[in-house]
DNA sequence: GTCTATAGCATGATAGAC
DNA sequence: GTCTATCATGCTATAGAC
């Protein structure tokens, strides 16, 4: 709640604690239980006890690992992020890069709708980091890790240069990444399982759509 | 942070407070400090005396008006629903829904851009409504009332039932709205204007092309 | 590295004068 | 209807024993 403390630039830690292999286990318990109070309460009602108890930890160890409740927060998405990618390593594996479009977001619903308060604490997350100074940084970087990821999985066709390649998976990747959030966040609202699949279907043809645009640019050159 | 109390069924207000004149004006001071409140710091660092200060009363007043903070913050969000339609009252014209897609999605673009700090806090209650037990509600209301209003601007070509128009209207709206909230978060997250031009374009193009087909559909029953 | 204990202050909410 | 004053509690963070 204080503003009096200078932001932490590194949201990794914020002391050089949690060098031994206890330290590194608890330090991941800390995190793991700030996530599961968030993903519970929601951001407005978390408070340092409250990660404490979720974390099954002292409230005194927490600032043993981390200067503050504010690197602890930025300490959560960072975790995200590097989850991120672990989550759907089983992949989809279409050749055409269409079809992987639709495996991918299809899949990418699927695990969403399993994941509903992880979705909307990670929203809050995000929001929280661009609203912290000297934290935009980490929404940004979650947002590219998103699209290299996303962008990865559509686009290896060896045919096109890799700066084209690279240049349209991006492009594809963040369109997709925007119907995505949109979906979470209007699915949620809505709670209506028939329109939210209705919406994916659309976003599915939209993005492929979209790609087969930008690919078709690349001939004309 | 207290969860003793039961959640109003009512965001609009706790007591029955503020009929004169000088009551109602006041009422709506509270809310629109709030709101500023809440756009200048984010959520997590809301507070009521901040709310107080900013709406210029002292913090006895809040609760003269609202029962606790969790209802001025559900009033801000209604406050925010209800201003939504006037907002964009300077209307798009054109004749064919699909220009009107683009000149809509255009004007939004330009709002969403002066009003960044408001989007991000608009959010933010959505997802605190969604978190609120007796207050998903309130979410669902918000989403209704934007998909009312896009679908009715996109969609008012006579030549089509009035049901049908009105599910392939609130169809187009659902898409429009997905993409807006996707492209909210991650413009400001990549804060690349360039890049959020070109995803604004490449929405524009999906939203028409959905809206295609699904009159071509119609046409061919 | 983790604990107990507590400092020191901010918080949401209320009592009661005016 | 708005104020001053204050309560009870919860808050983040720290000190210091083990």
């Amino acid at each position: 709640m204080k503003a009096k403390r200078q932001p932490a630039r590194e949201a990794s830690s914020g002391k050089s604690a949690g060098a031994t292999k206890k330290g590194i286990e608890t330090r991941a318990r800390i995190i793991r239980g700030a996530r599961e109070a968030l993903e519970n309460d929601g951001i407005e009602a978390l408070t340092t006890r409250k990660i404490a108890a979720s974390a099954n930890v002292r409230l005194a160890t927490l600032h043993y690992y981390f200067d503050s409740k504010e690197t602890i927060l930025l300490a959560v998405l960072e975790g995200m992020i590097a989850d991120m990618a672990t989550s759907y390593h089983t992949a989809p594996l279409a050749a055409d890069p269409e079809d992987r479009i639709a495996e991918l977001l299809r899949l990418i619903w699927y695990y969403i709708g399993e994941t509903r308060n992880r979705q909307i604490a990670q929203i809050e997350l995000t929001l929280y980091a661009l609203r912290t100074r000297g934290a935009e940084w980490l929404a940004e970087r979650q947002y590219g890790a998103y699209i290299d990821f996303y962008s990865q999985m559509i686009l290896n066709d060896p045919a096109i240069s890799q700066e084209e390649r690279e240049r349209i998976g991006k492009a594809v990747a963040r369109f997709m990444l925007i119907g995505i959030d949109g979906l979470i966040l209007q699915t949620f609202a809505l709670h209506d399982e028939e329109v939210a699949k209705e919406s994916v279907e659309a976003l599915i043809v939209a993005t492929r759509g979209y790609l087969r645009r930008l690919l078709q640019k690349e001939q004309v050159r």
